[in-house]
DNA sequence: TCTGGGGTCCTAGGACCC
DNA sequence: TCTGGGGTCCTAGGACCC
C-alpha cells in the first residue's frame, strides 16, 4: 500500500490532499473542530516529545523527512507540516479490506504486516498466458484488477511486482511508486536489477550495505560479480551464500499463508529518562502494567509462554536483555511479572532508563479457555528489589 | 532539540546429555 | 593418562523489517 497510515488520514481529511502530512507521535494532537465546523491541524514545529514518523505523505517526503526519523528533527526540516496522531484501529481496518478484496481475487495470501502481502499467482487460471502477443498479458490484466479491487474496497492505492518470486516482488514494488506495477522476468535482471543499489535488496540494510561499499560493491551486479566464496569468507556462510543469491535474483522461498507466534511483547518508551532507584515508583506501575499487556495478549490470542524477557534501553540508547525459561508455561500475570523481576535483577541498573520492555517467548497454544485475567497490579511486588 | 513499537532470524557460547 | 562427536536447550546480542 502506498504511504498506508497518511492515506487513510488523507480519507478522513480530504482538505489535506496534496500537503506535507506527517503521522506519528502521541495523543496530543489530535485536530480540533472548530465552531464553523472547519478543522483545525497540529503542525510539526507544535510538537514536543521522542516521538517519531511512522509514516508521511509523498509531499511531505519532499522536504526530507521519512518514517522512523525523530519529530523533533522533522519539524526542523518541515516546521509546516500538518501533523496528525496515529490511530492503528483505523489503520488496521483499512487493512483487513484490502485484504479481504485481494482474496476475492487471488486466495493464497501472506502477511506481511499490516500494509503488504506476498501473492501467489502460479495456479491462478489465466495468469500464465499471452494476451494480443504480450507474453505477460495474463498477469498484468490479473494485477490490474487487483489494484482496481484495493481501490475498490478501500479507496487507496497500492504498488505491484509481479516476478518469479518474492525477492524480487518485494524489489519490483518498490519500484514505481505510487500506484505502480512492475512485471519482471529473470531475463530482465542484468538490465533493471543490477544497477540498483545493493541496500533496495529486502535484508541488506544499513550495516550489510556499509560493509559492501567499504569493500568497493554499491550496486547489485557488483555484489553478483563477486566470487562467492569470497562472499561466504567475508560476511560467513549463511548470509555470503544468501547475498550471493539474492543479487542473482534467486528465491526459492514459498508464499506462506500462516505462520505459529514465535513470540509476544509489549514495551514503551517513557516521556523522560526515569532512573531505577529515584522513580522506583513511577517505574514500578509501568513495569505492572507492560505484565498485564502482555498477560491480555496471550489470552487474546490464546497462547502461553515459557521464557519471559526484559528489555531496557539505557539513556545512552543502549540496550540490555534478560530472559529466563520457566518450569511451565503460563499466561499468568502475575508469574509473568515476577519472572520479568527476576530477569531484572541481573540488569545493571547504574544508568537513567528511555525505555522498558517484557517479552514472552516459546510461545504454545493455550487450552482454548478464555479465563478473565487478574491483573498482576493487584499482587503488590516489589520492584528491582534487592537495591 | 536525535532516534517508536512489534516482530523474525541468525550467531555464538555454555550447559548438559548420550 | 591431554581431551570425540553428536544433539538439544538456554541465553544475550544484533541485524533487519514493517
Amino acid at each position: 500500500m502506498d504511504a498506508f497510515y497518511a492515506s487513510v488520514e488523507l480519507l478522513r481529511y480530504p482538505e489535506l490532499r496534496g500537503q506535507a502530512v506527517v503521522i506519528g507521535g502521541g495523543r496530543r494532537h489530535q485536530p480540533e473542530v472548530l465552531p464553523d465546523g472547519q478543522r483545525r491541524f497540529a503542525h510539526l514545529r507544535d510538537y514536543a516529545g521522542r516521538g517519531v514518523i511512522t509514516t508521511a505523505t509523498y509531499a511531505a517526503r519532499a522536504f526530507g523527512v521519512h518514517s522512523g526519523m525523530g519529530l523533533m528533527k522533522a519539524a526542523a526540516l518541515a516546521p509546516d507540516a500538518v501533523l496528525l496522531p496515529v490511530d492503528f484501529d483505523q489503520y488496521r481496518l483499512y487493512s483487513r479490506r484490502f485484504k479481504a478484496a485481494v482474496a476475492e481475487v487471488v486466495p493464497v495470501i501472506e502477511d506481511r504486516g499490516i500494509d503488504e502481502i506476498y501473492i501467489d499467482l502460479s495456479e491462478v487460471p489465466g495468469a500464465q498466458e499471452a494476451v494480443a502477443g504480450d507474453p505477460l498479458g495474463g498477469v498484468r490484466e490479473l494485477a490490474q484488477r487487483l489494484k482496481q479491487a484495493v481501490h475498490e474496497a478501500t479507496g487507496l492505492t497500492c504498488s505491484i511486482g509481479v516476478t518469479p518470486n518474492k525477492l524480487l516482488s518485494k524489489l519490483c514494488s518498490d519500484l514505481d511508486k505510487p500506484d505502480g506495477l512492475t512485471l519482471l522476468t529473470m531475463d530482465d535482471i542484468p538490465t533493471r536489477i543490477w544497477p540498483l543499489p545493493v541496500s533496495r535488496i529486502n535484508g541488506i540494510g544499513p550495516k550489510a550495505s556499509a560493509r559492501l561499499a567499504s569493500l568497493g560493491i554499491d550496486t547489485i551486479g557488483q555484489l553478483a560479480a563477486a566470487d562467492p566464496a569470497w562472499l561466504i569468507d567475508t560476511f560467513g556462510s549463511h548470509y555470503g551464500q544468501w547475498l550471493h543469491e539474492a543479487a542473482h535474483g534467486r528465491d526459492e522461498r514459498p508464499v506462506v499463508t500462516w505462520r505459529e507466534p514465535k513470540s509476544l511483547s509489549r514495551e514503551t518508551t517513557f516521556e523522560r529518562d526515569l532512573h531505577p532507584r529515584d522513580d522506583r515508583d513511577t517505574l514500578g506501575p509501568i513495569f505492572t502494567r507492560l505484565c498485564d499487556q502482555v498477560a491480555q495478549d496471550l489470552a487474546r490470542k490464546d497462547y502461553v509462554g515459557k521464557t519471559v524477557g526484559v528489555k531496557l534501553r539505557y539513556d545512552d540508547f543502549k540496550i540490555v536483555t534478560r530472559s529466563l525459561t520457566m518450569p511451565s508455561p503460563t499466561r499468568d500475570a502475575a508469574v509473568i511479572r515476577q519472572w520479568a523481576g527476576r530477569c531484572l535483577r541481573t540488569v545493571p541498573l547504574n544508568k537513567r532508563l528511555r525505555l522498558l520492555g517484557v517479552k514472552m517467548e516459546s510461545l504454545s497454544r493455550g487450552l482454548g479457555e478464555v479465563v478473565a485475567q487478574e491483573p498482576a497490579a493487584s499482587y503488590s511486588l516489589p520492584l528491582f528489589e534487592g537495591l
